[in-house]
DNA sequence: CATGGGATTGACT
DNA sequence: GTCAATCCCATGC
């Protein structure tokens, strides 16, 4: 999608990236989760304000930002709101759609449910690595496309964030309803 | 420059 | 259910 898809408010663009297809080094996957982040609320890593770890985040639209988590996992999201805006949607969990043997041999699994069903997950099934941040999510390596048609008129579950300590009550998890992929089920 | 804390996962009790 | 692995970087001295 073009950078005005992403340059809307955060809970919107979040729910909106549902259904729409991430592709990267011969593997994608269908969106069926994902978490809005934002520099108003102490979750979001822009809540620091804009630093050489956050400046991704504050730039432009429509672009990767991507980073290292507990030392070993490297999370995606999609750069969100005008630049100067810090907001971005973290991708949680992909429903497996082309490249699958490949994407069995980078985790070395073979369940199908398990190979995207977690933010740390489905960066090593696409092979998206920190090298990516900052990339332009229209023009690749990593892309994001719109929603099949099959998926145009995804229902949409909101739930509350996972794994975080701070603004947790906040019901910023958007799923798709009733799928399998999901890195956890919904409340 | 030293320290500490994760937007996680997989292995294990 | 518990817990360790392991890297980046924000913060504070």
């Amino acid at each position: 999608m073009k950078p005005s898809f992403y340059a809307r408010p955060v809970l919107e663009v979040a729910p909106d990236l549902v259904g729409c297809v991430v592709s990267h080094a011969g593997t994608s996957g269908v969106i069926v989760e994902t978490e809005a982040y934002h520099d108003s609320e102490p979750a979001s890593h822009a809540f620091v304000g804009l630093t050489p770890r956050t400046a991704t985040l504050f730039g432009p639209p429509g672009r990767a930002y991507v980073y290292r988590s507990y030392g070993i996992h490297a999370l995606l999201n999609a750069v969100c709101e005008p630049e100067g805006m810090g907001a971005g949607v973290l991708i949680r969990a992909l429903e497996p759609v082309a490249g699958i043997e490949l994407m069995r041999e980078r985790r070395g699994l073979q369940r199908l449910e398990s190979l995207c069903s977690g933010p740390g997950k489905l960066t090593q099934a696409l092979d998206v690595e920190l090298e990516h941040n900052g990339c332009d999510l229209a023009v690749g390596p990593v892309v994001f496309s719109a929603r099949p048609r099959a998926w145009r008129d995804v229902e949409i579950v909101v739930d509350k964030r996972i794994g975080i300590t701070k603004a947790a009550e906040l019901p910023w998890r958007f799923c798709a309803a009733g799928s399998r992929f999901l890195s956890r089920p919904v409340r």
